[in-house]
DNA sequence: GATAATCGTTATTAATCATACCAAATAGTC
DNA sequence: GACTATTTGGTATGATTAATAACGATTATC
């Protein structure tokens, strides 16, 4: 289901039987020039990595980022409807309803018609998706972003964050 | 073709016997609970505005953020073949096929048989490819890092670009 | 009461990402 | 040299995601 994409980010792997040289020269690094100082790029590497990661840690529960983001946006925000959360996650309406249907079939969240206008459905999770956010959480919480402080360090981990909030604020 | 099978799953879902919930405090501010604390929806939401500043500082060259890395890539790495330029970008051959056939049939760069191996293909930038990458580098420069600066400050910058060199690198 | 706007939804297209397979060329083995 | 395996570029094809237009039902506005 999930393919490993960082299949062949690495081209070079030192391992077994991997030192062909496609020219006369030594199988030299190709460099990354202007690349590596393209924050762009690093932007994209990192949130691939981080979301396989993500996908991994989280895998028995078979809870993709988005999926994730979903559920704990409806937990937090009771009584909300479609399009404002949404609108929040930043996923365009109709790509919204399959997502839902997807959450609903799987039982963790169900749709209410609402009292107040009868036009919008009412979010809210189930006993069950409780359960499995609980659990979500606590994956993420130990496997994931544990892994991410080893990497970088708490206090980078924070500055890390800030950065990134500070850029989808401000830009 | 498509195949949208979102109609078949639980389209409508009737029935439903559900009470109805108070929806008051209407134009409250949704929570975001722990999403904030969340690396990877901080990263992704990055990640895109900044692909979206990119497109619209370099939006005169109609240079997307990968065909510009693939450019930058093929400048710094002249005689090397498709597989390595795809592979250290990530992108997979048979997707890079495409995306060469853009490139090429705009006359930014061109495959050139290989003659120590006729499989291959060497790819190198034409003149016209080189006026457009340094315009583009230019304009990147001067408009989107540079903005980025403004923003974030260049210590940051420098310390955000670190970090997420780290992430790719060692996760 | 007529008209406009909103909500969830369907349908559809484009773009991105991934896998299986093929012919040509090369490498490796005997 | 012949035989096999591997590599390279390429095709075809799916899955997933993202974006737009439009529709019925409902609500808001005038």
């Amino acid at each position: 289901m999930t393919g490993s994409r960082a299949a062949e980010l690495n081209a070079s792997k030192p391992g077994n039987a991997r030192e062909v040289v496609d020219d006369h020269e030594e199988a030299s690094q190709i460099k990354m020039g202007e690349l590596s100082e393209l924050l762009g790029y690093s932007l994209k590497r990192a949130q691939l990595r981080i979301f396989d990661d993500f996908i991994r840690c989280v895998a028995s529960l078979n809870l993709t980022p988005a999926q994730f983001s979903v559920l704990l946006l409806i937990d937090r925000n009771p009584g909300r409807n479609q399009t404002e959360i949404a609108n929040t996650l930043g996923i365009l309406r109709p790509n919204f309803v399959a997502m839902l249907d997807s959450l609903e079939g799987r039982e963790l969240c169900v749709r209410v018609r609402s009292a107040n206008d009868r036009r919008s459905h009412i979010l809210m999770l189930t006993d069950n998706g409780r359960t499995i956010l609980a659990r979500a959480k606590k994956l993420v919480a130990t496997k994931h972003e544990a892994r991410l402080n080893e990497v970088l360090g708490p206090a980078n981990r924070a500055a890390l964050l800030e950065m990134l909030a500070t850029i989808a604020r401000d830009f």
